[in-house]
DNA sequence: AATGTAGCCAACCGCCAGCTG
DNA sequence: CCAGCTGGCGGTTGGCTACAT
């Protein structure tokens, strides 16, 4: 028998999304978790495959997603972790908090490799692995471990930084941290689906509305520059630091 | 101002591996 | 053991925008 199509094409809605399906995708994961994709979309109501909706979240929607430009320190992690590890770019995410791989994979198709082909023509003189051809492996996994440590933590100072150098842009402390409470999110991964009731449903439907009155249709940027999340996460740096030499390689 | 071109990026497609019954 | 299902991954595409002519 023939493998299953991954989604229902009839029917199914497709291109970019909108505000209100992010709104709708962002609140289901909040009060369900998603344990799975295939059915989600169904029980929330949205018209996309589920293949879709993981990618929206996956590469958009998380909270812990960091936008904006890559800084120069984060260019060159990636150029170090691709002489390594390949067009792997789950693996290289992994190495960037914040940094989805789809992202790392355009801007090393868009950005960095025009950049690396243009330093070897020059001669080669690129700060990172490229053109020297005397590094062994081992040397290339303790930079790599090395660098993405430090890249981490300065990732983290920087964000948090910058989120208190853009108070005018953002929501108040109060609302974020309403909206992206810890204690909220570390439960969503693990509710179980199968426990869904008509209660969860109603309140499902009330957070619908109560959201889609509060954000109107300005959902981009709901978690984009979440203060609370980075200051967490530059408090917990220090055990990242502690772990890099934890290497999976 | 209109048109053409290049760059960027979100989203889609198809394949693969792991899990489950 | 096997077939089917699902999530995850990497490659590719298409639409939008900025810039050049």
């Amino acid at each position: 028998m023939g493998r299953a199509p991954c989604c229902e094409k009839m029917g199914m809605k497709r291109g970019p999304w909108t505000p209100e399906e992010d709104q709708i995708l962002i609140n289901y994961i909040h009060l369900y978790g998603h344990s799975n994709w295939r059915a989600l979309p169904k029980h929330a109501g949205l018209l996309r495959c589920g293949k879709s909706c993981r990618l929206r979240w996956i590469n958009y929607l998380r909270p812990d997603i960091k936008r904006g430009n890559f800084t120069s320190q984060e260019e060159q992690t990636i150029i170090n972790l691709h002489e390594v590890l390949g067009n792997r770019w789950s693996a290289i995410a992994a190495k960037l908090p914040g940094r989805t791989d789809n992202e790392i994979k355009n801007v090393w198709h868009t950005h960095l490799k025009k950049t690396l082909n243009k330093n070897q023509n020059n001669g080669g003189d690129n700060k990172g692995f490229s053109g020297n051809n005397e590094t062994t492996h081992k040397d290339k996994e303790s930079v790599i471990a090395d660098t993405t440590s430090r890249q981490q933590f300065s990732n983290c100072m920087t964000t948090f930084e910058n989120s208190n150098n853009n108070k005018d842009d953002m929501m108040s402390y109060e609302d974020k941290s309403a909206l992206v409470d810890a204690s909220c999110w570390s439960g969503v991964v693990s509710v179980d689906h199968s426990s869904n009731d008509e209660k969860k449903i109603e309140d499902w439907e009330g957070l619908l509305d109560m959201n889609s009155n509060r954000f109107g249709c300005n959902n981009s940027k709901l978690y984009s520059d979440d203060m609370q999340f980075w200051f967490e996460l530059f408090n917990s740096s220090r055990r990242i630091e502690e772990l890099s030499d934890i290497t999976e390689f």
